[in-house]
DNA sequence: CTCCAAGACGCAAACGTTTGCGAAACGAGG
DNA sequence: CCTCGTTTCGCAAACGTTTGCGTCTTGGAG
């Protein structure tokens, strides 16, 4: 310890102690005030806190004991500006009511959370929502990283990020070149298709559903390939009209369904993309007092909430841990700047429940 | 203009055409360049994106189009560092899975967003995870406001809020002396329970929901009150065994209603203080194959999404808006200072399906 | 005892913005 | 032409942290 650095000290604590004796109680204690009370530099209390080398055992703990007493938590803007951290991630959404969305954000928050990460959730809903972020890029000053929850990003939209210069991990969505966690679709559609041919269905729909936008995501696409290779294995044909494009929800999948029954000759299964269309068809099949599981049999994917209640045969998917996977990411990226296993696919699981049944 | 002033920007663009033609693409352009292009002082640039007095129209005109054609998006960083704002606000929920907190948020971001406030979450879920978010308060160096979503504050936590000072809100809570945003919940339970009574009911149950944390939130005692003295109105008696307290969701209602059937003399209708132990209660039933809205009516609070699928009667509540509601007060708070009209109650409405019938 | 290397620590310069204060410019009145 | 007031704007000092660099300390070898 130097004279100089004693001297310093002192001097600040004279000031402190005899014109301001009590420091207003409002603003948060800077870490000028722990260096004080642990008697070293703010340097070193930096360096100590953040875990860096060039700082005595003796010190490091002695100075987060002194931190912890003193309750101190840093700035995060300070510390941004100085060129550490925010402490920050942003979440990507196109919505975040919703099942799907919201327990996968949910198991984000848990894993960052666990790692002092905060959470800042941006909502990209709507074409000229998305432009304008993209655009704007304020996300730069406020985030560490980038998780993209549930939604396809266009090339364009990639492009600005990588100009960005932040880790980018996906959730259920593989941004090119990102590390990415998301369940094999292709395979699950094909294991409810084959679940179904296997009880004896040879003329087989399936509910397609589009995003907000109107368009199908990549989800969609895998979904409706693995139903597609699937049924062709078993030499099955899918004529045009047992192909049928909805809006996500309820309402299209019971618009959806009207429109199958009014096919020439009906089909006896269908195998919607998602447990909300899925259940929409059950409202349909229902008012129409078509007995499911009998007449008709219907399998989702999802195992969304409802699916349970409503004993609805589905492909069950773990949200959550891909919501927890995609923090992992985001984690190690932000830990080591890179990730050991970039690609994390999460086995999916059929559930088979009331409404799907033999022929 | 000062010939200083001309001869700084000079200077300033001689070294940065000459030496470094490109500016390195990677970082977010500073303000300094801003003003550089603009060809005023940053101060001034300053002063026209934060809308202060002190820069001539044409000026200000001038600088926010060329800060528009840089793309330029203010440090919060710095920002904050400075004095400003971060321009970020802080939401408080006990879980964001979940149908009310999810559509809640979705509503606040919706306004915040029109307002340019991003959105941090913070997860509040289990006694030592609010311990910890209210000790560090770490949210005071990232956050402007602070909106808590659907639970209620203890007097030590709101005294925590309270030396951060920071404007504080509630969305479908109550932090005493601060703006909320809420609907009655004792009208609403009581315009349930007298829908029951008119029907012909006098044994009525009522199913009541706890928090995570095991206990009755400040909602709970509104609802139970309201359904109190509706019952006291018609001089009905609540027997103690017609109370049943069930933690919330699907699980817990369908034990508490089990718990009712196996009364002396079962009731012949039930008010759930929320829709998702209604629906619990409703799948006791139907096991039990007791006819709904015959044998026993059902009624429920929230106007849940799944309350149309099922046809359950409720008490209808803006939940969306109240979130919307909320980003309003926090705008406020923030641009004013203080908010018009700090208590906006919503109204409830009474739906009435298929599972309320009479006697 | 002297010298040297390595480790521990302090100093001070950034980072990008906000804002009080002072100076310049301009117009009007004397 | 001088003075004064108003408006517009630049200067520079914060804000709290990080980090390169320099200095001091410590302990061991020569």
């Amino acid at each position: 310890m130097t004279i100089w650095g004693n001297l310093g000290k002192r001097l600040r604590n004279c000031y402190r102690e005899g014109v301001n004796e009590h420091p207003p109680p409002g603003g948060p204690a800077p870490m000028a005030d722990v260096a004080d009370a642990a008697g070293v530099a703010v340097s070193t209390v930096s360096r100590a806190l953040r875990g860096r080398p060039g700082v005595s055992r003796a010190q490091r703990e002695q100075i987060l004991r002194v931190a912890d007493e003193l309750s101190y938590s840093v700035s995060a803007s300070a510390s941004r500006l100085a060129g550490g951290r925010t402490g920050a991630v942003g979440v990507l959404v196109p919505r975040i009511d919703g099942w799907f969305h919201s327990t996968a954000v949910a198991g984000l928050q848990e894993r960052l959370h666990e790692h002092g990460l905060d959470l800042v959730l941006y909502r990209l809903q709507g074409r000229e929502e998305r432009a304008e972020f993209f655009d704007r890029r304020a996300f730069r000053h406020r985030v560490d990283a980038l998780a993209v929850v549930g939604t396809t990003l266009t090339p364009d939209e990639e492009g600005l990020l990588a100009a960005a210069d932040l880790p980018v991990v996906g959730v259920s969505t593989r941004p090119s070149g990102r590390p990415f966690t998301d369940v094999d679709d292709h395979a699950g559609a094909a294991g409810a298709t084959r679940h179904l041919t296997n009880l004896g269905h040879e003329r087989i729909a399936i509910l397609r559903s589009t995003t907000l936008l109107g368009t199908h995501g990549a989800v969609s696409h895998e979904r409706y390939a693995g139903f597609c290779d699937a049924m062709a294995e078993r030499g099955l044909e899918v004529p045009e009209a047992y192909v049928v494009s909805a809006p996500w929800g309820l309402e299209g999948g019971a618009q959806a369904m009207a429109e199958l029954l009014s096919a020439a000759t009906p089909p006896t299964a269908v195998f919607a993309e998602s447990d909300e269309v899925a259940i929409g068809a059950l409202r349909t099949l229902r008012r129409s007092n078509i007995e499911v599981g009998r007449g008709m049999s219907v399998i989702g994917f999802d195992d969304h909430q409802l699916a349970e209640l409503l004993d609805l045969s589905t492909v069950a998917q773990p949200v959550h841990e891909q919501g927890r996977t995609g923090g992992d990411l985001v984690v190690e990226a932000l830990d080591n700047g890179r990730v050991a296993e970039p690609e994390r696919v999460l086995p999916t699981r059929l559930v088979v429940r009331g409404t799907s049944a033999g022929h």
